[in-house]
RNA sequence: UCCUCGGUAGCUCAAUGGCAGAGCAUGCGGCUGUUAACCGCAGGGUUGCUGGUUCGAGUCCAGCCCGGGGAGCCA
């Protein structure tokens, strides 16, 4: 059994493969078959007079995704994608699939989530899925040649520990656990006794967020460092992320390529980037560059839409006389301009809100999705905002030694309008500070005993941070939704496959 | 929970309150080193559900169900 991916080193010799038919396209002397193996996609060409009338046979029965073996001669062919191709001599069918629901055409969303566990195998999925492979190994990679070691929090938790979050309560035996919404507490400790380490698991969060960067359940890397202070924890980050996208812009361009993600800004992706205060980013939001900024956003919006609009219409006009191929362009692209035409009109709904939202932020207040894209679209490169106003963060976050309404923590925000990738901080290590925090925001003390005597025994400054594999993965390839970025997502109302 | 857009053939979408249609997929026939192949013919419908307005409802009204993406919250 030869893979697709090494026909190179087969060429002008006889190989079987062994997958699916992913298309086919069929004449009087000769059959088309794209085969699909899992390692990539191959054209195999079925010759009338080259074959007994069996074989033929077997290649007009073929169906898509039907489950094949090829036999036959490996040929380099320019017509060919991937530059090889299987001139067939032999087929071996396992099984002739009838109506595949999911055909080389349009599909909407709803039929595609219900057919998850059949769209996985469809390029542009399969591509991501790549990707996504390559971002987890690198941040093993990453993280394992610093020193790191990989530990895991557990799942069930005792308490629904940071109180902010609504968390997916069950049962565990005869008493309440949640599901964690993060390891870093755990990390913390772990920590102490590795030194460095990082947790590479699932996180759980009942929040009803309809939006196309949430999940109910996702992965979440969390390094977490002895003696880091926040500056490290920041550096730490910042070589994360450059050595992440290198890698994949090295080992998975052609996946890129098939996924169309335009690499440009990418490819500047690199140390340093931008660190700007909590403090200046609000004099940005309220500046007058981002009253501007908005108001020229909405005339480009306006301009885009009046085009599209004359491009609808001489589009309709040319439908009645044009040939089926046209026919079938002009309706992608109709679909392509509607779809465009209602995204700018929510924009327009949306548009004075976030102006709003921006402009009126005052210190303590915190950042919406929409404030957060207005702070990335005036910087090429991912951004890092860090100290924020106590009062909007977590009860463990450190506090400046300077200026007590400020917590020494750091999100970072991806480039293109994808949000917070990073949220993380120095933590608390003196514990009677630690504790006025725990009764300020009313935690059980009680459950935190552990957590205390952390800094009870031996406490050093400390800190770490959680990375959101989920919206990693679609900053990267370009994806409008977290929902391609895993192989079965949970969100709200979806349970199925 | 709130705001907003939507639900019509297996799929993607049309249809001023007036005969429910097209493309793709499927089946059959033709043609071609094809590559979202192409050309012709055919089959395919409880217009999400319930009720209302009307001579007449896919279209208007009310309620419900399901989905899209936005707010809140967050990675």
């Amino acid at each position: 059994m030869t893979g697709i991916t090494e026909l190179n080193r087969f060429s002008d010799r006889q190989a079987t493969l062994k997958g699916w038919v992913y298309n086919k396209r069929s004449g009087k002397a000769h059959i088309f078959i794209v085969l699909r193996d899992g390692s990539g996609l191959c054209q195999c060409i079925v010759g009338k007079d080259d074959v007994s009338d069996d074989v033929w046979l077997a290649a007009e029965s073929l169906t898509q995704e039907s489950s094949v073996e090829l036999t036959g001669m490996v040929k380099a062919d320019e017509r060919s994608l991937g530059g090889y191709e299987l001139h067939v001599t032999g087929i071996y069918i396992h099984q002739i699939t009838s109506e595949y629901p999911i055909t080389p055409k349009d599909h909407g969303v709803e039929f595609l989530m219900e057919n998850r566990h059949l769209w996985l195998r469809s390029q542009r999925q399969w591509a991501i899925m790549r990707v996504r492979n390559e971002i987890i190994f690198a941040i093993h990679r990453f993280f394992q040649d610093r020193g790191f070691i990989q530990m895991d929090a557990p799942i069930f938790t005792g308490n629904a520990a940071e109180g902010t979050t609504t968390l997916f309560e069950t049962a565990y035996f005869d008493e309440k656990a949640y599901l964690t919404q993060s390891g870093q507490l755990y990390g913390e400790a772990m920590a102490m006794a590795h030194g460095k380490i990082y947790t590479f698991g699932p996180t759980f969060r009942a929040e009803k967020s309809k939006t196309r960067r949430h999940l109910t359940e996702f992965w979440m890397i969390e390094p977490e460092m002895a003696f880091y202070d926040l500056e490290m924890n920041m550096n730490l980050a910042e070589q994360m992320l450059s050595y992440i996208v290198a890698e994949v812009l090295q080992k998975r361009k052609a996946e890129l390529e098939i996924i169309g993600r335009d690499t440009t800004l990418l490819e500047q992706v690199s140390s340093p980037f931008p660190r700007i205060s909590y403090t200046e980013a609000i004099d940005i939001l309220t500046s007058d560059k981002t009253r501007e900024m908005l108001e020229k956003m909405e005339g480009d919006r306006q301009a885009e839409k009046t085009a599209l609009d004359e491009e609808l219409k001489a589009l309709n006009s040319e439908f009645g006389q044009a040939k089926k191929g046209r026919k079938f362009q002009i309706e992608g692209r109709t679909r392509e301009i509607r779809a465009r035409i209602e995204e700018i009109e929510e924009d327009f709904r949306n548009i004075p809100v976030w102006k709003k939202s921006a402009l009126e932020k005052k210190w303590g207040d915190d950042f919406g999705g929409s404030d957060e894209t207005i702070l990335t679209m005036q910087f090429d490169k991912p951004l890092m905002v860090y100290g924020y106003p106590t009062a909007i963060k977590a009860f463990y976050m450190k506090r400046d030694p300077q200026n007590d309404e400020v917590a020494m923590g750091v999100d970072v925000l991806a480039p293109e309008g994808y949000g917070e990738i990073i949220g993380g901080g120095q933590r608390e290590d003196n514990i009677n500070l630690l504790l006025e925090r725990i009764k300020e925001h009313d935690l059980p003390e009680e459950a935190f005993k552990w957590y205390l005597d952390l800094r009870k025994f031996g406490s050093v400054p400390h800190s770490g941070f959680g990375l959101g594999l989920e919206r990693t993965v679609a900053w990267i390839c370009g994806l409008k939704h977290v929902r391609e970025t895993i192989p079965f997502p949970r969100m709200l109302g979806r349970l199925y496959p």
